[in-house]
DNA sequence: TTATGCTGTGCATCCGGATGCATACCGTTG
DNA sequence: CAACGGTATGCATCCGGATGCACAGCATAA
């Protein structure tokens, strides 16, 4: 299999007689060459259609301009929004975006030694977790890692995510303040920061306002149809308000409360999600729910990876309660 | 930013007191090397960490194991499930996924310089398009190109399409069946190639089947937005079914005419999308809808990434109805 | 005028593997 | 035993840019 030879530096430098280096001078912003022979330089490249090698000069500076987003999991939407995202805004920062899957609820670190490889300059992991250790690894060589919508507690990894925790407690006192005193709540795979950050925050929540906790059911992925299995458990324990962890399950919950079980929401049942996702706002759910501020996530993810310091400063943005329909 | 000093090849010869070129063979499963000299690097390179740089191999062989993906306008779900299934299909496969967002409807042309930057293996542009000048050359420089789900007239181009205009004429057929003579179509942006096949297959099925298209409304996007906006524009004719162009439009559109004009479907008008994304088998929508079989077109496109000649002949597999409520 | 400093350029080498070619070594076969 | 064929190995070089170092050229300061 042959491939056509590129036009090089070096081609560009027998043109116009002058060295190799002076070429790849040229296209270094802050190389030394005299404004002269840039423009020569340029005006030949431009004819003779040459543009720098990324592998070479990857080779040799061992840097990349490619950004891993480790993802899995996309039966849950609001994981798409953040990959189309996260791609435009890393596309607008210059960077190319190599996607890698990994299973939901497992840990990458498996995966990492093929991302050093191919010099990846950072890692932006937005499912599965990774290991304290092999983060600081990752971290001691000089590349760049952060968390997305996910914390890990000991180690000192630079992270974005909401406040999940602040967020379902206002959850909490929200249905409280209107009324409703059975809750439950269907939470989302056990293993997950974000499960448990706003399971505890709702417990905090509910503690406060002196409601009780009727029920609550755990559930083995974020996902619709977990969320439409939940249901059937959560309702039994005669709520008058379920919570879910993520609006994809309260979306299935909706689905099974109003379809299966006959019940009409908010008036037998109040329904919160948890995201804002597209869907949320379809006419057919207009789910209350807690709004991401999915732009600002991004944006301080990008932040982040272009300094170096930024640590755990961008947690708990704070968050805001989306008022629809499904609650009384 | 200094970065740690990797494990080498010439650290495993230098190591074991043996050629650098013998550690590189060893590293090739066709290479020459004794069994038991590639025994002992294997078990060298275990034991000191040492992992093939994929970037200085890439250099010298001019192939990276890096397939781009050229994907845009992620509101529709169905490019989600296409990215998802693509990228693990890939995985699969052995090569990497280079995510590369285009806006929908427009070229990716002027992107395809970075590309060749990156020793990129093969394209599957999968939104947007691309113009057969660019497509030719790019084969020309012996890398794969495969077309998902669109087709370009001019040029012998590989893609990965299903029936789009067998599956629209049997919709027809289906609707005409059942007793419907009165139908509208809302159709997807002009320039996709998706949209002008089912056009064309609805109408030629309407046409076989004495049924007459009373309305045809136009949309900007495949969107659940537009899609909605443009079932009021389809219900003001009077028809007593609607074939959207895409699921996403027909959701949209669903909750336009339950919602906002207080219709019942399928009593009042029958609703039928293509795609048969995971949305449309929700209990709140129950979608009639044409499937499209992701997984096979996913294993064909990986296919004709792998061998070469796989041209045209992948078009056309054939689709399904799949009968839920939304039809009378 | 000589010493000092800065800019622009080229040379040589490095980044880490892949690979064509020459050679040394082994076992066959006549 | 000589001639032959195949395998295993090493050497040298290449892939395409980046960069430390030396030096030339010119300007400014002493």
């Amino acid at each position: 299999m042959k491939r056509a030879l590129p036009v090089t530096s070096r081609d560009i430098a027998r043109f116009l007689g002058v060295s190799q280096s002076m070429v790849s001078r040229a296209f270094d912003p802050a190389g030394k060459v005299s404004p002269a022979n840039r423009a020569r330089i340029m005006e030949a490249a431009e004819k003779l259609g040459y543009r720098p090698n990324a592998i070479a000069r990857s080779l040799s500076t061992r840097r990349s301009g490619i950004v891993a987003i480790v993802m899995g999991g996309m039966e849950n939407p609001f994981y798409s929004e953040v990959l189309d995202k996260l791609a435009a805004a890393l596309d607008l920062a210059g960077f190319r975006s190599l996607l890698f899957r990994a299973p939901p609820g497992q840990d990458v670190d498996g995966q990492l030694p093929a991302l050093r490889q191919y010099n990846v300059d950072a890692l932006i992991v937005a499912s599965a977790s990774i290991s304290s250790r092999i983060a600081e690894e990752w971290r001691r060589d000089s590349r760049r890692i952060v968390l997305f919508n996910r914390t890990i507690s000991d180690a000192d990894v630079p992270s974005v995510s909401c406040d999940n925790f602040g967020g379902a407690r206002d959850v909490a006192n929200m249905l409280a303040d209107r009324g409703h005193r059975r809750v439950a709540y269907v939470a989302g795979p056990r293993q997950t920061s974000t499960n448990r950050e706003r399971e505890a925050g709702f417990l905090a929540g509910l503690m406060g306002a002196g409601s009780s906790l009727v029920g609550r059911v755990d559930t083995a992925s974020y996902s619709f149809a977990e969320g439409f299995r939940a249901a059937e458990a959560a309702i039994a324990t005669k709520p008058d308000a379920i919570f879910f962890a993520n609006d994809i399950l309260a979306l299935g919950g909706m689905d099974y409360l109003r379809g299966t079980a006959g019940l009409s929401i908010p008036r037998d049942v109040s329904v919160v999600g948890f995201d804002d996702i597209a869907m949320a706002a379809w006419p057919s759910y207009l789910l209350t729910t807690v709004r991401q501020p999915l732009d600002r996530m991004v944006e301080l993810t990008i932040a982040s990876l272009e300094r170096d310091s930024a640590t755990k400063e961008m947690n708990n943005i704070p968050i805001e309660i989306v008022l629809r329909n499904t609650i009384s």
